[in-house]
DNA sequence: GTCTATAGAACGATAGAC
DNA sequence: GTCTATCGTTCTATAGAC
């Protein structure tokens, strides 16, 4: 099967985008790589930014459709009833670990792409970021409120936050994970990391010791 | 009081970057808006890398010898006992917030620099950094395990994973929670987040369904 | 649709006068 | 220590032949 020139030029950008961001990427290291013409990039795709966009969106646009029918999906069979936190965070971080997933086990440079993605300053990435984020959080936010329907709303939004910080960050400093932790077992497993991941949210989502702050005096001798 | 030419280059580039990464941001920029000569930078540092690193270094450096100031202190008072783990996220936690704090609230400028360096992947900035986190990672772990002694050592490097996660995320993701929850109150506070961040760490890394992942189909419909 | 060739601008770095 | 001027390189983008 042959490989088109626009598909060879997207999968060398996820690459090189993943390694070193969008401006210390170059178009000349894309064609070379990718062993085209470098005047192919301007007739594909009309811009060096019009193709980081195109090779973005059609990787992060698939992760929130499947989000979505996920969730979708358990409330079908729910009836409509509120879903547990576990099977709502299921459903945001299973379709993202299908998507780093190869029979390799952890695809890091997907992984790479996508931290890249997240922390990339461009402004035309950030509009479009927020546009993917956006339409994935309207979706799920009230989901988790009808699953936690007695916590104040400033305090879940809080909560909320950090549950997305928590796996955002999981996903930018996974590249880092083995050299902080050389003797941590299992850090190839996707899927177990998700599991973990899952529990770690939730614990933190539903802590019953809602808005109280340690007193730092006392709170210093553990009991 | 003059502002020597040094300093200077040094204020502005920690604006740019925090903005605009390493890369994208040129001497020029730096120089044009600093003031200066564009020849002063490699006068004074010797080169774009060198510049870059030396802005990061006075830094970051002050807010890990704060930290592992607070842990000894803390240790002092407790006479050697075990700590709270509020106590040990406090002292992780408190000397950042003191760095981005100014008397109008969140220094934004201080937050992004910070996040940018630590999704920055240039070769020589990840060298750093890693030296930079492994020093006072080696000097807390310990601490981490004498607090939690019962937990199997593999779990919690994964709770530890995922809780450095969520506090680097929450760094990294801070400029867009105005843009995610637009209603959200005391997000310009950062000991109030403090706060709340340390009661979600402590609550992921308490968690008693260790390793235990739930069964999916069971746990659809919350109870 | 793919190529060569190049325009036009910006880059990091340095030489050398003051 | 600060300046001007500039070198040599590299960048994105495009014109035009095939």
């Amino acid at each position: 099967m042959t490989v088109s020139t626009k598909d060879r030029i997207l999968a060398v950008t996820e690459d090189l985008f993943g390694q070193h961001g969008f401006s210390a990427t170059t178009l000349r290291d894309v064609t070379d790589r990718a062993g085209v013409n470098l005047a192919s990039v301007n007739y594909h795709f009309g811009s060096k930014e019009a193709l980081f966009m195109e090779m973005l969106r059609r990787r992060i646009e698939p992760i929130n459709r499947k989000r979505i029918e996920l969730l979708d999906e358990a409330l079908r069979r729910s009836g409509g009833a509120p879903l547990s936190l576990e099977a709502i965070w299921d459903a945001i971080l299973r379709p993202l670990g299908e998507a780093v997933t190869t029979t390799d086990g952890f695809d890091e440079k997907f992984l790479r792409l996508i931290s890249q993605s997240l922390v990339e300053r461009n402004e035309f990435f950030e509009t479009a970021h927020q546009q993917f984020f956006t339409e994935f959080k309207e979706r799920f936010s009230p989901e988790l409120a009808r699953s936690l329907p007695k916590m104040d709303p400033q305090e879940m939004t809080w909560r909320v936050y950090f549950s997305f910080s928590a796996m955002l960050g999981a996903i930018i400093q996974h590249q880092k994970i083995g050299r902080w932790f050389p003797f941590l077992e299992n850090r190839g497993n996707v899927d177990n990391m998700i599991d973990r991941l899952i529990n770690f949210i939730v614990a933190g989502l539903t802590n019953s010791r809602v808005g109280e702050v340690p007193n730092r005096e006392e709170a210093e001798v553990r009991s």
